[in-house]
RNA sequence: GCGGUAGUGGCGAAGUGGUUAACGCACCGGAUUGUGGCUCCGGCACGCGUGGGUUCGAUUCCCACCUACCGCCCCA
């Protein structure tokens, strides 16, 4: 093969193109109702807006940025997640400003990039549906983008999944407990994995959802961040707590959940669904979480924020092993079989009129034989077929074939022409 | 970035250091001239991921690279 795609990215093609409609459209629906506007921001950005962002130390940016130097010497990145450029937008365009509603709520749908070793699941190019809220504190505000995230899923017909939460507290909380989290693990130093080891000054954090079963029993004593939370994080957390149970969304509380880009405060959740084709444990579809003080970092005022990413490769990989109900479109209503070349010129007449008064019509542009013509008709689920040849150009008719019946009939050119709706609408009715 | 598995026609899949690379599905054509299914007949890889090497000869052996998949790191 000369040329292939780049790895790690994939090409969408018609048949799944339509699974990719269906989602973008479902969720732009349900984020209309909860009155989430969509915002589109470039594909790349300057470097910094994702190095200030993400944490200069966070993985993303060390290693899996796509990064380039452009011919004006600017250095580029590639998009590696939604949240930064649009924060970059906000504050660009002052969105912030007193004369916009708060909370301003967007949404945004596109590709996102990471230099990273591909999976199934797990591409270069990858496409997340993500929404943002600023300007509120509200514990409201997180159980609404909680519930917005979780009714998506639902709508799609994702079963089998759960919603995990976390608090990570404000800037003290952390400091504190990562200070008491190093002091608890330091003494087992050479006890933890390689990895561990790694992890412990760099992102200490992480050692908590070691995969490595030794590594897990030293950390099954390891303080808790929620013991670690300020007065406030603790009520706010609390409060959230309070009313996802108001509104009986079932949770779990994981408090060695944490996340890989250093912007995250107070909330944090992911959805997560269980289902072999994304491996054997359970699979994070849709994380996100408070963000205060990241609007600040990217030069605003003083501004909370709270969102959440979804991965949709990773979602159709689970409707379809789930099997989840796609829409069927395009339908053939009409098939039209030429016989001859005299025809040629009417058969193009009837398609096109065909598809003026809304349905839709195709025919054969091979020179086939009839035969063949009809069993490209069947392939296609042609509901009409109508055939035209020299006899019937000569009496101005054609034969029209109801195909999940066989019936046939000669109509008028003329009627199929000044009514088709009227007179044959009914064979291609549901 | 690290470790492992794999790469044969549109898809699935057999195969061997040496004349014409099985088979199934799909597709195309045909079975007395203009009708969908089934059946039957026929067609369909000048080539076995790419590039080198070994050899009289390689899809089959060796090396490098590319890509996919799995695990780790990390993450949506």
């Amino acid at each position: 093969m000369k040329y292939q795609r780049p790895k790690g990215t994939a090409d969408i093609l018609p048949e799944e193109a339509v699974a990719w409609s269906y989602i973008e459209n479902v969720a732009k629906k349900l984020f209309a109702n909860y009155r989430f506007n969509e915002i589109r921001t470039p594909m790349f950005e300057n470097f910094e807006v994702f190095s200030r962002s993400a944490g200069d130390t966070s993985d993303i940016v060390t290693k899996e940025m796509y990064d380039f130097h452009d011919k004006g010497d600017r250095h580029i990145t590639l998009r590696p997640e939604g949240t930064a450029g649009v924060v970059r937008a906000f504050v660009e365009n002052k969105l912030y400003g007193p004369e916009q509603i708060k909370p301003v709520k967007l949404y945004y749908m596109g590709p996102m990039f990471r230099y990273e070793r591909p999976q199934s699941g797990r591409l270069r190019e990858f496409h997340q549906i993500g929404v943002e809220a600023f300007g509120s504190e509200s514990p409201n505000l997180d159980v609404e983008v909680i519930s917005m995230g979780m009714h998506l899923l639902k709508k799609l017909g994702i079963q089998n999944f759960k919603l995990v939460i976390n608090s990570l507290g404000d800037k003290e909380t952390r400091k504190a407990y990562r200070e008491a989290l190093i002091a608890y693990l330091e003494p087992h130093f050479d006890e933890l994995s390689d990895d561990s080891k790694e992890r412990l000054h760099r992102n200490p954090l992480r050692v908590l959802d070691s995969k490595d079963k030794n590594d897990q029993k030293l950390v099954a004593n390891a303080p808790s961040i929620l013991d670690y939370l300020s007065d406030d994080s603790k009520q706010h957390f609390e409060t959230v707590k309070q009313l996802l149970g108001d509104l009986n969304i079932p949770y779990e509380v994981e408090s060695s959940m944490v996340r890989g880009l250093d912007y995250y405060n107070h909330t944090i959740f992911e959805i997560m669904a269980h289902d072999k084709v994304l491996g054997d444990g359970d699979v994070t579809v849709c994380a996100g979480g408070r963000y205060n003080g990241l609007v600040e970092e990217l030069g605003g005022p003083e501004t909370p924020g709270i969102g959440f990413g979804l991965g949709v490769e990773r979602l159709l990989l689970l409707m379809q092993a789930q099997n989840a109900a796609l829409p069927k479109t395009n339908d053939l209503d009409v098939y039209v079989v030429a016989i001859g070349d005299e025809t040629k010129a009417e058969t193009l007449k009837i398609v096109e009129k065909v598809r003026e008064y809304g349905f839709s019509a195709d025919q054969d542009y091979l020179n086939r034989k009839p035969k063949s013509q009809f069993k490209t008709a069947n392939r296609l689920n042609a509901k009409i077929v109508m055939t035209i040849g020299n006899d019937e150009l000569a009496k101005q008719v054609v034969n029209l074939k109801v195909m999940a019946t066989g019936d046939e009939q000669q109509v008028k050119l003329e009627d199929v022409y000044k009514n088709f709706p009227k007179l044959f609408g009914k064979f291609l009715e549901k």
